[in-house]
RNA sequence: GGUCGCAUAGCUCAGCUGGAUAGAGCACCUGCCUUCUAAGCAGGCGGUCCCAGGUUCGAAUCCUGGUGCGAUCACCA
């Protein structure tokens, strides 16, 4: 049995006993580490229903532990906390168990475990993905390895958004000013070659309104009337008509892009189970918004366009239908998680959307409730902050943009000249070299960004390069590096051993704590789709064990002491060797 | 203007459902490579937890009001 359990349960049998009263919420938490001891009952709310003094009910409380329970060897009362300290015996018993457990922390799935689709990425067909997508690309892969490890069926997705006026701008703007230069005659990667179209696209047409005002025109006029637009309008209109040039064009530059996204992706750890295609999808959901409207949900107004009210949750009303019978955003993310319901035989979807989306799938999921759907209460808005910059946020149009790819590219270089400073790893063959690089790169790079809250908005300034030092990727993975070592070094036939009959020192119980404390750790994250927990609970583990490390040796001439703190280095690494594969981060054997 | 979110050290961030003297990293300053990898360790400096009330044994945390910042409120997606 757990042991807060254990002392939960003998607590409430003394209290029975001897003052005739029932409780049933105790109060534990961890020992601060300026006191004595391993685990604390708080007694101040304990005297709701004893009324006594604190300190005299926590030195009542602690004797009779001691007495009771084999597992408590000592404690100390200092105003309402009674601290509680533990036996060598009960820490190593239970390294033993985590050593005993293969997987240690996870859950297995089974043929009762949720299937959950997780929706990221989700980009625009015109240009490549820039910092803000990399952190809802990591967020949403992370987050899918969090939800497998406590013992989900994941789906992974994302929806491309190919259509609409925007990639008509950037194919207008090939056709008109491109001279049929290619990804391939430029040597450009396709997604940056298409952005690079969206780009000139919006300087013409800023020309052209400028014109258009010193012509006399007004600004709004100028917008609305200048001849690029109305050519990309009339380019939509041609495409919806289906016509075959210009659904041709469409194809062609779509799979440079894709092409662009796939290294891209590569290149980020992350990939998909399934894509969906707005082409595909934005004709989806109105059969449903028509039934609603016969079932009396939505309503319809004079001039023909559906809607449903929803004043009565505190919201507005909102259009699912235009007059003209069209669909809008929300018709079809009404009938895309439908289809993927039906596609998966999911019960649960996480969507990985920024926040400035709150309003809408708050709205979608009342939707889709009112409709009666059941597993319209598994629906999970994954809404994470912006990235911002120094001077405020990205515009792609204004180049204020971090790009994925450029970004990823600085990190290897920087991971590379502080290795070849260092000269560690001088004698590893080229390509070896070269992937050690790329993982602590990256490693520093998704560490970074996932250790942050996903709810909060984040601040990224490219002036001041990501850190290799302190609570990093870099510093997590140099620890697993130096594990490897020391096993290596020691050269034992057996890690699973743990006897021991000495004394623990002080660290080695605040490791073995820390280790217990894994598998809730990795619940929660699952439960709060929060990576950033898994970073916290890394980060510490690390610096307990180099702290440990540095204070005492590993490896001794007592054999039983090297195989004890080897057998509690290999736990170490192992943990941190799980959790950095949940960030989507490698963890290397030398570094 | 309505709604939602955020505000903690010079900077970037932790701080779980209220608990002990509010913690890390970076930056700055000391010390530690002749025993296991110094991308490390040990320590120092640094706080009006935005402001004002309230709830109670106890508030950075919960409630109310205010201030500041951000997002959102399209027959765009």
């Amino acid at each position: 049995m757990d042991i807060t359990q254990s002392i939960e349960n003998s607590v409430k049998n003394y209290l029975q006993e001897n003052y005739q009263v029932h409780v049933d919420n105790f109060e534990f938490q961890q020992t601060r580490k300026e006191f004595e001891g391993d685990r604390t009952l708080v007694v101040f709310p304990l005297l709701r229903y004893v009324k006594t003094n604190p300190v005299k009910l926590g030195e009542e409380l602690g004797a009779h532990l001691v007495e009771d329970l084999e597992q408590i060897i000592a404690f100390n009362v200092i105003k309402g906390f009674l601290n509680l300290s533990f036996s060598d015996s009960f820490f190593v018993n239970q390294l033993e168990e985590i050593i005993k457990t293969s997987d240690f922390g996870t859950q297995k799935k089974n043929e009762d475990s949720d299937k959950i689709m997780v929706e990221f990425s989700s980009p625009n067909t015109n240009k490549p993905l820039h910092l803000g997508h990399v952190r809802n690309n990591l967020l949403g892969h992370s987050v899918s390895e969090i939800l497998k490890a406590t013992g989900k069926e994941i789906f992974k997705t994302q929806i491309i958004n190919d259509r609409g006026i925007h990639i008509c701008k950037s194919m207008l703007a090939w056709q008109k000013f491109g001279e049929g230069e290619t990804p391939q005659s430029t040597q450009m990667k396709g997604d940056h070659f298409v952005g690079k179209y969206y780009v000139i696209f919006d300087q013409k047409y800023k020309e052209e309104i400028k014109q258009l005002q010193e012509d006399g025109h007004s600004e709004e006029e100028a917008k609305k009337e200048a001849p690029l637009l109305k050519d990309a309008q009339k380019l939509l209109k041609k495409w919806e008509e289906n016509d075959a040039e210009t659904v041709a064009l469409w194809e062609k530059m779509n799979t440079w892009v894709y092409k662009g996204f796939e290294t891209t992706y590569a290149n980020l750890g992350v990939d998909f189970d399934k894509n969906y295609y707005e082409s595909e999808t934005y004709i989806l959901g109105k059969e449903f918004v028509l039934k609603g409207l016969e079932d009396g949900i939505f309503y319809k107004k004079e001039d023909g366009s559906i809607w449903v009210d929803l004043s009565d949750e505190g919201l507005d009303e909102k259009l699912l239908l235009r007059s003209d019978g069209t669909s809008v955003y929300m018709t079809q993310d009404i009938g895309t998680a439908i289809q993927r319901v039906k596609d998966f035989q999911i019960n649960g979807l996480v969507y990985t959307v920024g926040n400035e989306q709150d309003y809408h799938f708050k709205v979608l999921f009342l939707i889709l409730k009112k409709l009666g759907f059941s597993w319209a209460e598994h629906l999970y808005h994954l809404s994470y902050g912006m990235v911002e910059l120094p001077d405020g946020k990205m515009k792609s149009r204004e180049g204020t943009v971090v790009d994925a790819d450029q970004l990823i590219e600085e990190m290897i270089n920087s991971a590379q000249e502080i290795a070849e400073e260092l000269g560690k790893i001088d004698d590893l063959a080229t390509n070896e070299k070269q992937n050690l690089y790329n993982a602590i790169g990256k490693g520093a790079l998704k560490y970074f960004i996932l250790k942050v809250d996903p709810r909060k908005n984040m601040l990224f300034d490219p002036k001041e390069s990501i850190d290799f030092q302190g609570n990093t990727g870099p510093f997590i993975q140099y620890t697993h590096a130096r594990i490897q070592s020391l096993k290596r070094k020691a050269n034992l036939a057996d890690l699973s051993v743990a006897q021991y009959t000495s004394a623990l020192n002080i660290k080695e119980k605040d490791i073995i704590k820390h280790l217990m404390k894994l598998p809730a750790t990795l619940t929660q994250a699952g439960e709060e789709l929060n990576p950033a927990l898994i970073c916290n609970y890394t980060y510490d583990l690390v610096k307990l064990f180099n702290s440990f490390y540095q204070n005492s040796p590993i490896i001794t001439k007592k054999e039983e002491i090297t195989q004890f703190r080897i057998s509690i280095a290999n736990q170490v690494a192992k943990a941190i060797a799980l959790n950095l594969s949940l960030l989507g981060i490698e963890s290397p054997q030398r570094m």
